[in-house]
DNA sequence: TCTGGGGTCCTAGGACCC
DNA sequence: TCTGGGGTCCTAGGACCC
């Protein structure tokens, strides 16, 4: 049966929701309405855009460049911080309001969401419903959204990324060639700055061209990813909404260091405290790793990365960081500038599927109980007072996620 | 010039086994 | 001297997304 699939897709979403936050603060400008980006902060050396207001971007402002590129662009712009915590909230509000339309919502980032609205079967009725939700978040929420009106997920991606801000677009099949294959092979979803200078190369230059090449010749040469982008290219997407929650494949720490760092010692206690945070999140998705991954950046922008697989799954951070510590010394040499440090762990397992291990002695339970005991205390009384790094300076140079612990 | 942080998925080569 | 082929697992790195 055909299917009848929504995108809504929070126009700026971070600069409105800034916007709106600053508006409820009692601030007299809105920061919508001049040319303005939400940014990282430049003394720390993450200094890029996050999301730009309409005036900012008619002066040729770019999300994810960086802003000292955006102010040559845009004399006087504006910069302000991003706030997750507000984000999350207004995000919550959009789902909820979505969850009058149906409870097959898939959250697909923290401003865009997919909606399976199979039990409306007309295009009319579809669309109407995509309108109703336009309006509704306008004039109960205050924001604006996109929505793409389609019958699979990827039409409806390719739809609501048309033309912005407040609109609503739809892109059935009998639309492709004029809505779609007219655009360039970069508008196309997973098509990034690497694939799109190789198909220019092979005079493969709108979406059209890319639906009319040999599947063959896109599979030879690009693998499983050419097949992928053939199939976008005509509109051909099978992938349901996933609207129950996934558990997590992995979760990761990283920071760029405010200066490049040679000192492993100090290079160890930053991984002590990202690996406190990657483990604390562990146990609140209640689930175990079995990879362990250390990222190194150096000055030079060369990224490296080196993982282990543990004989046995962990929630323990004491077991992480012993790992981390480890794959550290093996890949850093002696005096390299390190930008940025990172540690992340994989192939997770649910906790409940643990199995008791004949090794297990009562020092590892002992371990747990007490990595347990700490995250309760941590839940009652903030992050920052109870870390093993047990240093100050360390701590104040990692964006703990305070707004994670309720 | 200065380039975030959180993810997912894929590929390729080496080790190892049958 | 010349030396299979297929499969799985592991690791490092790359591409892409928001």
């Amino acid at each position: 049966m055909e299917r009848q699939i929504l995108h809504v897709d929070v126009n700026n979403a971070f600069l409105s929701w800034t916007a709106l936050d600053m508006l409820k603060q009692g601030s007299k400008i809105d920061i919508r309405e001049i040319p303005a980006v939400i940014g990282g902060d430049e003394s720390k050396r993450s200094g890029i855009v996050l999301a730009k207001s309409m005036k900012a971007k008619e002066c040729g402002v770019r999300t994810a460049e960086t802003i000292y590129q955006a102010r040559i662009k845009c004399p006087g712009l504006k910069v302000f911080p991003s706030n997750f915590k507000v984000y999350r909230q207004y995000s919550n509000q959009l789902y909820q309001l979505l969850l009058e339309y149906t409870d097959k919502i898939e959250r697909f980032s923290i401003d865009e969401c997919f909606l399976d609205m199979t039990q409306y079967l007309m295009n009319d009725t579809l669309l109407h419903k995509g309108k109703e939700i336009n309006q509704r978040v306008k004039t109960e929420l205050g924001f604006t959204v996109n929505v793409g009106v389609a019958h699979n997920k990827l039409l409806a991606k390719m739809a609501s990324d048309f033309t912005k801000p407040d609109k609503v677009h739809t892109l059935f099949e009998n639309e492709i060639s004029d809505k779609m294959w007219t655009l360039p092979i970069s508008e196309l979803f997973m098509l990034g700055k690497r694939t799109v200078p190789k198909l220019y190369n092979m005079q493969i230059r709108t979406i059209g061209d890319l639906a009319k090449t040999d599947k063959r010749i896109l599979q030879n040469k690009f693998g499983k990813h050419g097949i992928m982008m053939w199939e976008y290219a005509n509109g051909i997407d099978d992938t349901e909404v996933k609207y129950v929650k996934e558990k997590p494949k992995g979760i990761g720490n990283s920071i760029t260091l405010p200066e490049d760092i040679s000192d492993i010692k100090k290079l160890e206690e930053i991984l002590l405290a990202l690996t406190e945070q990657v483990a604390y999140r562990l146990r609140k998705e209640k689930m175990m790793a079995r990879v362990v991954n250390v990222q190194l950046r150096n000055k030079d922008f060369v990224d490296a990365s080196h993982q282990r697989k543990l004989i046995q799954a962990t929630t323990s951070t004491k077991e992480i960081y012993r790992n981390a510590k480890e794959l550290l010394e093996q890949m850093y040499r002696k005096g390299t500038p390190i930008r940025l440090i990172g540690v992340r762990v994989d192939d997770l397992t649910d906790e409940k599927e643990m199995q008791i291990s004949l090794f297990q002695d009562s020092n590892e339970e002992k371990q747990e109980k007490l990595d347990k005991t700490i995250d309760k205390l941590k839940e009652k009384y903030g992050y920052n007072l109870i870390t093993r790094a047990g240093n100050m300076e360390v701590e104040d140079l990692i964006q703990f996620r305070k707004d994670d612990v309720k």
